[in-house]
DNA sequence: GATACGTTAAATGTATGACATATGATATTA
DNA sequence: TAATATCATATGTCATACATTTAACGTATC
């Protein structure tokens, strides 16, 4: 028996795309460079435009380039960030690939030690972030703000862990959550008053991280009691 | 000063690809049905062929629809996994956006609590698996595979903890450590000699949360103590 | 000289028509 | 009945024309 191997016809947009996007990840462009426009592409390649650009327009979707008309345009590289990562969990979450309670589970695993991580680091200066952070987090602006600034806190933790995955992964379930929570808008009297991350971050500013851990985790377990409180009221009030 | 509010000139493209898209997360399409074809969307939205293309092929580059050419072909959306996720950090990877170092330190700070987590679910089948799949660690075959018969236990694990997402990560973590280090292709006996895994295995079994959590973690510990060494003996001889 | 304005050029965006190719369904034939 | 040819329906590619956007340059006006 000859070993034949199946030939597959690959298109030659896609072919275009992921020799473009290699590029990209070889480093052959920096974030902030130019691809070469449509007319050269079509010159390197020797192919159609309709080609050229759809092959672009599948880099522009998953997120890797940016594409700007008129003179001096063309599509350029964009910065890669962890927001890709973001949006992924916001899909699968959309998608019912993983629910409220995956991700507050979730949530209560990791980001008690990501406080732990955060109290080993603490600087004079993160400390004064800490507490400059906690005094915001009184006023009340309109409601995605309010929720930022009850975040906050949160969110200079995950950077302090020094694990940019892991801040990554934490500030994602963050979004996921409040994004989840926005469409009853809970009061935030009701779920999560103000001076509730004191004794965090007094234990990260003591360098104490397995204080740091437990009081962490205490947080979000009356946390997300409180939540579940609000949103069953919500339904209530809803029918 | 009036309100005025700029207008944002969208690209018909991304137009109806975010029309399509919403369909999709609405669940207007599920997985496996067929999105309108070319002709049918040129009327629906009365526009030309090449910015329906390109629209579709937008769909196609995020990952959301899978396109098949031919009579009853299509543009079929595709069911969503997490492995969408495990390419996101792939590439940040990749993209240096996470170090190798960052990579590990996630994983020996998540995976112990996926192995509390499955210890506390453990089932007989469970156990069986996990049994299973260590008596196969001692086979030996070409190189992806040896690795992923490494892996198996840990793959099984993250199932157990009964969380997708977490499971999600972990597997995500192993699968960015697993092709980083393909390149010097580590010998198994020297960085991951059969057996290792019993200690864990013994305690999840046992339901001894606590126990696989300390287990996990000293069995990471020990892995990265020796990937690194491999890997400096790998630069030693290579230069 | 500074500012407003028009012009131009370079790039992407859209429309259209033609043909190529892939592929399932169906009819035809040995 | 089974292999084969044909057909219909999709997507894939090419070519051309025109529209639109936008930066840069030049020019007139004050």
């Amino acid at each position: 028996m000859v070993n034949f191997t199946p030939v597959k016809q690959i298109k030659a947009s896609d072919e275009i795309g992921n020799q473009l996007r290699n590029a990209i990840f070889e480093g052959k462009y920096l974030a902030g460079d130019k691809l070469p426009s449509e007319r050269e592409l079509i010159e390197l390649f020797q192919i159609s435009r309709t080609v050229v650009r759809e092959a672009i327009k599948g880099l522009e979707a998953s997120g890797l380039v940016e594409i700007k008309q008129g003179a001096m345009g063309g599509a350029f590289v964009k910065l890669m960030t962890f927001e890709r990562l973001t949006n992924v969990c916001q899909e699968l979450f959309t998608m019912e690939k993983m629910s409220f309670a995956e991700v507050c589970e979730a949530r209560l695993q990791i980001e008690p030690m990501v406080a732990k991580l955060a109290a080993q680091n603490c600087t004079p200066e993160m400390a004064e972030k800490l507490r400059e952070a906690s005094r915001n987090e009184e006023h009340i602006l309109d409601y995605p703000d309010t929720v930022y600034l009850r975040q906050k806190v949160h969110y200079i933790l995950a950077d302090m862990s020094g694990n940019r995955f892991l801040a990554a992964i934490v500030k994602s379930l963050l979004q996921v959550i409040s994004k989840a929570t926005a469409k009853f808008e809970p009061s935030h009297e009701k779920v999560h008053p103000a001076g509730l991350h004191d004794a965090i971050i007094a234990a990260v500013i003591a360098q104490n991280g397995s204080q740091a851990e437990a009081e962490m985790r205490k947080h979000l377990q009356e946390f997300t009691l409180m939540l579940d409180a609000v949103e069953k009221e919500y339904r209530y009030t809803e029918k």
